[in-house]
RNA sequence: GCGGUCGUGGCGAAGGGGUUAACGCACCGGAUUGUGGCUCCGGCAUUCGUGGGUUCGAUUCCCAUCGAUCGCCCCA
């Protein structure tokens, strides 16, 4: 084998493309539900788009991202995430100036980036996501959780956890900041090389180390919940309370810290606790981002979305052995012997396709046992024996798989009888 | 980016420096001159991820490389 498949690209094969068309409209018919509508922004963006949303200091943007340069000169991005394009496309078509807000969005994309994969973790990745742009409303997220909650819920997943949090506004986030600063920097000595530099850039991220997570300074550390100023704090408590009354359970973990610049208030992530998921164990994440649509050059509007990966959610599936109702089976197949009955067998079968009943043929130049065995493998309902003796008598032979039986029909009946043998069953 | 494990037919898998690479499944053909699911018989890897080295000789040893997988970082 010569020619392989980018690392960290898979083919979806068809077995499990029809897993993905069961997930897919399954979550589309939930939008439509909640409301939402779809949109497509292009695979690739302008570098700036992602500097600037997602944030410099982030790992996405330092190491992660696929970037390259046009014949033209231009800094383009495979999109690492869905929100910023998102967000983009808002100001750039003016979707704010639509009347019907707040604006509900989801979308189906491919992200990019750039890391070394293992389960659970391609650099192609499916994402599946949603945006609400223009409502400041703590109702609004509750809702899009909901959403998330209710795709997985209706997929048959059932050991999950909600973990939320609230980086507060940016008086909040400030205080905070300096406030972990000021506990971190007499201990920075004792953090791993990682966190050196988080406290510099983003000391928000150093109380997610996994690495430090048992230095004693953590115990200790400022929680942002109480950095929280007056309106922060009420908009969280709506929020939760909001999930009270819709039974969402929840745990608050004042140290999630969502990876993106972006972020502000209610931050979120959904994760499996199916046994033998391995060490990735987050299915979705999100939060608000009430600054991004301005960072991007467009008016103040608030924003809340999250991203929840396809593979993952497949991962979650198996793992908790749901069963996914794949329809297989074919109507007809059409078993033809001699030259004569070839000819007449593919003039057959395009007839019947253009009549709506669906049917295949032999190609591989098979006898007569061979093609039973493929229509068996094909679990058809039907077989269409077609020999000399039938094309003799202008007759063909229709033989139920199931029972065994056979009965002989002339030709020109044949597309109203099996129109009746497959729709007089449902 | 770092560390561990692994890489043999379509799939699962044995082997281990020496003229024929087990076995199982799947597939194809025959027993059954035009009819599936059972049975029996036969066929199916000039080749052991790729490249180089050691050797009279390598799939087996060594190095590199690519890929998969597990863990770390981080995330979907």
């Amino acid at each position: 084998m010569e020619i392989k498949a980018p690392r960290g690209t898979a083919d979806i094969l068809p077995k499990d493309a029809r897993k993905w068309q069961y997930v897919e409209s399954n979550i589309k018919g939930i939008c439509d539900n909640f409301h939402y509508e779809e949109i497509r922004t292009p695979l690739f963006e302008h570098t700036e788009v992602f500097a600037r949303g997602v944030g410099d200091t982030t790992d996405i943007v330092q190491k992660e991202m696929y970037t390259f340069e046009d014949r033209g000169g231009r800094s383009l991005t495979l999109r690492p995430e869905g929100t910023a394009s998102v967000a983009r496309a808002f100001v750039q078509n003016k979707l704010y100036g639509e009347p019907s807000q707040p604006v509900k969005l989801y979308y189906f994309a491919q992200m990019f980036r750039y890391e070394r994969p293992q389960q659970g973790r391609m650099r192609q990745l499916n994402q599946f996501g949603v945006e609400v742009l223009g409502s400041a409303d703590p109702a609004v997220d509750a809702e899009v959780i909901d959403l998330a909650m209710t795709v997985y819920k209706q997929l048959g997943l059932s050991s999950l956890k909600l973990v939320i949090n609230s980086l507060g506004d940016v008086e909040s986030r400030t205080n905070h900041r300096d406030a972990l600063i000021k506990h971190f920097t007499p201990h920075k000595d004792e953090l791993c090389k990682d966190c050196q530099s988080r406290l510099e850039q983003n000391p928000m991220r150093v109380l997610d180390c996994k690495v430090d997570r048992n230095h004693p300074s953590m115990n200790t550390a400022p929680s942002i919940l109480d950095f929280l100023n007056e309106e922060s704090k009420e908009y969280f408590e709506q929020v939760k309370s909001y999930l009270d009354l819709m039974g969402i359970p929840y745990e608050v973990d004042p140290n999630l810290v969502r990876g993106l610049d972006y972020y502000n208030h209610t931050a979120f992530e959904i994760m499996s606790e199916a046994k033998g998921f391995g060490a990735i164990t987050t299915l979705c994440g999100g939060g608000r981002y009430n600054g991004l649509v301005e960072e991007l050059g467009g008016p103040t509007t608030p924003g809340i979305g999250f991203g929840m990966g396809i593979e993952r959610l497949l991962m979650a599936l198996e793992a908790e052995n749901v069963d996914i109702p794949l329809e297989d089976g074919l109507d007809c197949f059409l078993v033809s012997l001699g030259e004569g009955s070839k000819k007449e067998a593919v003039r057959l079968v395009h007839e019947l396709r253009q009549h709506g009943i669906q049917v295949d043929q032999d190609y591989q130049g098979r006898k007569v046992k061979a093609q039973f065995k493929a229509a068996d493998r094909y679990k058809a309902k039907y077989v269409l024996v077609l020999g000399e003796d039938e094309l003799q008598k202008q007759v063909i032979n229709v033989k139920e798989m199931a029972t065994g039986e056979q009965v002989e029909v002339p030709l020109n009946q044949l597309i109203n009888t099996m129109k009746e043998k497959l729709l007089g069953g449902k």
